[in-house]
DNA sequence: AACGTAGTACTACAGACGGAGTGGTGTCAA
DNA sequence: TTGACACCACTCCGTCTGTAGTACTACGTT
């Protein structure tokens, strides 16, 4: 088992890549290897096995698909009004639809974990934690709605991406944007 | 290409079952041969290729996670009142959740369909035709909330099944029954 | 400065698996 | 007799995992 970090972090990332064009089943030592543009044989050193290898994306996905510190912190500083938390739930839904790659690879994870029970305890964990970061930060930010709204919130986005992006003909972006809209509309005067 | 329905059908439903159980992936016509407890080579005989299989799945699905007929006249005829509407609801979740695997097996498919362009729009079609029939229906019943507010609790309900189906354990089946509850109450008072 | 050692990058390969597709044989009914 | 179908056997091919072993690099020791 190797140990230089970046090197570990780029197959990873390359992973990623894979896990969402060619599924779950097409994440293969050789495929992460082809992909981060490596030697044949690198991946099969970083990874004891195909189980550790997925047990280990599903570590890392949550940390890409979050904003990073600045944002957060600059989110929770300007969420004061209606205005401000529904930009902020538009700029949440347009960064993940745009890391296009990586909501697909945490579904094909997801649909994955139903097989390898430490990846589904590795990403239960990450989601739990997710969820309730999400239901402190608004119940910091003093807007109505209680920790049901935020799920219930958290329940419409989510879905409304994966149409975006397995099916983007079903809405339009125009439909999109005024999903949102009502959603976080609907979730503050609960 | 043989023209055998019911057995046609049998393999189908066979091929459900694998999607469920072994992603996209591990949909072959072995697999489905042996799902279905056919020997080796029919499934080969019923479907071009896998392109073929994947959309004459797609094509199929849908029906078997809706009502048979009986009970969607049953509910055209009992939505009155939001009692019965939110009855309807959980009867909607418990139902499809309980079709565990023919959830599963359309999740994959969607995750399929970004590489398949003809899957790709025999989803489009009929997922399309559902959110619409459900506009109808609620608008039908003479109920509160207008096409927004079905579309919304549709997304909604979608999530929900998605993280009782892959992680059971983010929320408790009671936690689940007062979402939809919310949703529900939601969806009529906006 | 020469040498040894450890850690890592890379290569090669064995062994196995599984899939697509094809051709052929038997059977039954019109 | 002819045609549609179930069933079966077999081949070719690609790819995977796991491992063994070699090459390189950096660094510490003498």
């Amino acid at each position: 088992m190797r140990k230089n970090p970046e090197r570990r972090q780029a197959l990873i990332d390359a992973a990623i890549e894979v896990l969402a064009r060619e599924g779950a089943r097409g994440l293969t030592f050789r495929a992460v290897d082809a992909e981060a543009a490596v030697p044949p044989g690198t991946a099969s050193n970083y990874f004891a096995n195909r189980d550790d290898l997925f047990t280990q994306v599903g570590g890392r996905i949550y940390e890409r698909l979050l904003p990073d510190e600045a944002t957060i912190a600059r989110g929770r500083e300007g969420v004061q009004d209606e205005t401000r938390y529904t930009e902020l739930m538009h700029e949440l839904v347009d960064r993940v639809s745009a890391f296009n790659s990586g909501y697909l690879a945490l579904l094909e994870l997801r649909l994955e974990s139903t097989r390898r029970p430490e990846l589904r305890a590795v990403l239960t964990k990450r989601i739990r934690e997710d969820i309730d970061a999400n239901i402190g930060y608004h119940a910091a930010s003093g807007l109505p709605g209680d920790s049901t709204a935020v799920v219930l919130l958290y329940l419409t986005l989510n879905w409304l991406i994966v149409e975006r992006l397995t099916l983007p003909d079903i809405f339009t972006e125009q439909e999109i944007h005024e999903l949102v809209d009502a959603a976080v509309r609907r979730s503050l005067n609960a």
